[in-house]
RNA sequence: GGGGGUGUAGCUCAGUUGGUUAGAGCGAUCGCCUGUCACGCGAUAGGUCGAGGGUUCGAGUCCCUUCACUCCCGCCA
């Protein structure tokens, strides 16, 4: 028998009255009552109410022993009268009466409780995070993640799919994130990369004929953090498929996640087949292409109904002339809704930098109306037209922004969010899942006004590749496409582009030439000259899907050693200075900025 | 790089219009308590009020600068 422990702290019931154990854990809490002392001994399983009295010679010791100690005790399983039944422990039929006790490992004054569910600094967690960690929310939020982690692999290898590890040092890549670099002692003044995903690697792993890839990858980019962005490092379940279309792909994602969500969380699925959005209409009925479809809000645009001679609101026509839009969002049976409810809207939008959202409700006595400040500027024709384009029905409310088209999307967004809280119209007991497809290949840069990739320079454009009008760059659509649910960014995927002409063509239009393209992605070019498949995948975020499934708000909250917003690890103080002579092998000097 | 919030005991926080010796709960130490499960009761220790400067007879409180943490914008193909 193990010298620690006969059994783990969750394992002792009923049957084991009477018998011998030895049990070995933490100390989670002491009630001293001065000729008698519980302890509550704590482990990975679960908690064990320990007791022992004042006849016994180790009383004394046991009760100036520190919170958070690590003993080892011997002694009896002893049924609890009924009225001492604690039924909020899997345990709290019994007790077990302590004999004899051994200290296996000490504890200082804590810095932090490890027993209390209040919220510490972030600072202190981190910095401790090894008692943080013994934490019972963040501790089953962390095997939550290595449970979901598990179940992944084994679906994914249900669906044929084979893991391959990718290289962690690799080369710069010139586009997207800012790399982490690593310098070269072999080689010297030259540096490589931190991956910022795996993703030349795992089309070369289909270019090499593997047909079904995928992999838990780290992946590195050195930009800010947020609350639900790590610095530095996450995970992505990273995937890849040879002779596939986009639709293989959804099926695939679709499968894998609604089994995954259904396994670890009780909450519902609003849509077991995921709605597919194209981007254009996102934009347009969500203002973002992040849409929480939780939320029932709806965004229409209605520059058109300002054309009416019969609709006399001046400021927007106006407005309108000079290019601006109108949109609004509908809200159903709003018509008893105190005028503060509007008045709060409408202030909440000026804050939020936007010129307020003018409103009103439509009545119907003899005849449609629209109450509110600005109702009076809409003739009954006008209010039915708006009612027939929007689906508004008498007694909605509607609220307009008008503004240009990307203000408009934020403010709408923004507001889609705003008033669904208001009205609390968001079921937070729900996932909502869905696809954003046709995202467009190029967008044009606001500062520069050059044309740009609009995401990934690997993907395929739509259409036949002959047909494709490479004069208007900013319709050309790609076989592109993003997982969202309720509101977060889950993943984005896409079919590749694996033939090197069209490659070349489409890099052209972003200014990039030929030998700007052989060199920046040497391995990958010359790859898909040699007989390269159709190929196409996906990365949906682990840290994310963890954090929904453990409905957390902050990624630190399901990794295990995060970093803190400035990118240090308080813990193992990283990043660290090095000294001279590791530099030097490096062939690095340091100056610094200013 | 920019904006917001926070910073008072080991931890979580209170601290009024600027006014005597800066408080509470938890934790620590000591004492009492044989059925608790956030045990209870009593006592003691513990403070550069993030740091620096300024205003004032007097600053935790007002002003300026700065630092740390955090949230957001930028950034994240």
């Amino acid at each position: 028998m193990n010298k620690y422990r006969s059994h783990n702290c969750n394992e002792l019931r009923k049957k084991d009255v009477d018998s011998k154990v030895h049990l070995s854990g933490w100390i989670n809490k002491k009630r001293d009552h001065g000729n008698l002392l519980f302890i509550d001994l704590r482990d990975n399983y679960g908690i064990t109410q320990c007791i022992i009295d004042k006849e016994n010679s180790c009383f004394s010791l046991l009760e100036k022993i520190q919170l958070e100690t690590v003993i080892k005790i011997e002694g009896n399983v002893v049924s609890r009268s009924k009225e001492t039944i604690n039924e909020e422990i899997q345990t709290g039929e019994i007790e077990v009466v302590i004999n004899s006790f051994e200290v296996l490992g000490s504890c200082k004054e804590l810095p932090m409780p490890v027993f209390s569910d209040q919220e510490y600094a972030e600072e202190i967690r981190l910095k401790y995070r090894f008692l943080d960690l013994r934490r019972k929310k963040i501790h089953e939020n962390i095997i939550l993640r290595s449970k979901v982690i598990s179940f992944i692999r084994a679906e994914m290898t249900k669906l044929g799919f084979l893991e391959y590890q990718t290289p962690i040092l690799t080369s710069s890549s010139p586009e997207g994130a800012r790399d982490f670099l690593v310098p070269s002692r072999l080689n010297p003044g030259k540096f490589y990369a931190l991956p910022q995903a795996p993703q030349q690697f795992k089309q070369l792993i289909m270019v090499s004929g593997f047909d079904k890839y995928f992999q838990i990858a780290p992946c590195f980019r050195d930009e800010d953090a947020r609350a639900d962005r790590s610095p530095g490092e996450f995970y992505q379940l990273d995937l890849e498929m040879s002779f596939v279309e986009q639709e293989d792909v959804f099926n695939v994602v679709e499968t894998l996640l609604v089994n995954t969500f259904r396994k670890f969380s009780s909450k519902k699925l609003m849509f077991n087949k995921f709605p597919k959005i194209s981007y254009k209409d996102s934009m347009l009925k969500y203002g973002t292409d992040k849409p929480d479809l939780r939320n029932p809000l709806i965004i229409n645009d209605v520059t058109e109904i300002f054309s009416r001679e019969d609709v006399s609101l001046d400021i927007f026509k106006k407005l309108i002339k000079s290019g601006s839009k109108v949109r609004c969002i509908i809200t159903k049976n709003t018509k008893d809704k105190p005028r503060s409810f509007f008045d709060t809207i409408d202030k909440w939008a000026k804050d939020e930098g936007a010129s307020g959202m003018a409103y009103f409700t439509i009545e119907k006595n003899n005849e449609i109306s629209a109450k509110g400040p600005v109702g009076k500027f809409f003739s009954k024709e006008s209010l039915e037209e708006i009612m027939k384009k929007t689906g508004a029905e008498v007694g909605d409310s509607i609220f307009f922004a008008c503004n240009t088209k990307r203000e408009l999307e934020r403010i709408t967004s923004l507001a889609r969010d705003k008033i669904a809280k208001d009205l609390d119209l968001i079921d937070e007991n729900a996932f909502a899942f869905c696809w954003i497809v046709n995202y467009p290949m190029y967008e044009k840069d606001e500062e520069t006004k050059k044309i740009k990739f609009s995401h990934n320079p690997f993907s395929m454009p739509q259409g036949n590749i002959d047909e494709i009008n490479f004069e208007k760059p900013l319709e050309i659509l790609a076989y592109q496409y993003d997982i969202v649910c309720n509101g977060i960014e889950l993943s984005s995927g896409a079919i590749r582009n694996h033939i090197p002409e069209l490659m070349y063509k489409l890099f052209s239009i972003a200014g990039y030439n030929k030998e700007q393209v052989n060199k920046k992605f040497s391995g990958m070019i010359s790859a898909l000259s040699y007989g390269a498949p159709p190929h196409g995948g996906i990365a949906p975020g682990i840290d994310r899907i963890v954090m929904l499934l453990a409905n957390e708000k902050n990624i630190r909250e399901v990794t295990m050693f995060p970093m803190n917003q400035n990118a240090q690890d308080l813990m193992m103080n990283a990043p660290s200075e090095v000294n001279d002579d590791q530099l030097k092998e490096l062939n690095l000097t340091l100056k610094f900025k200013k």
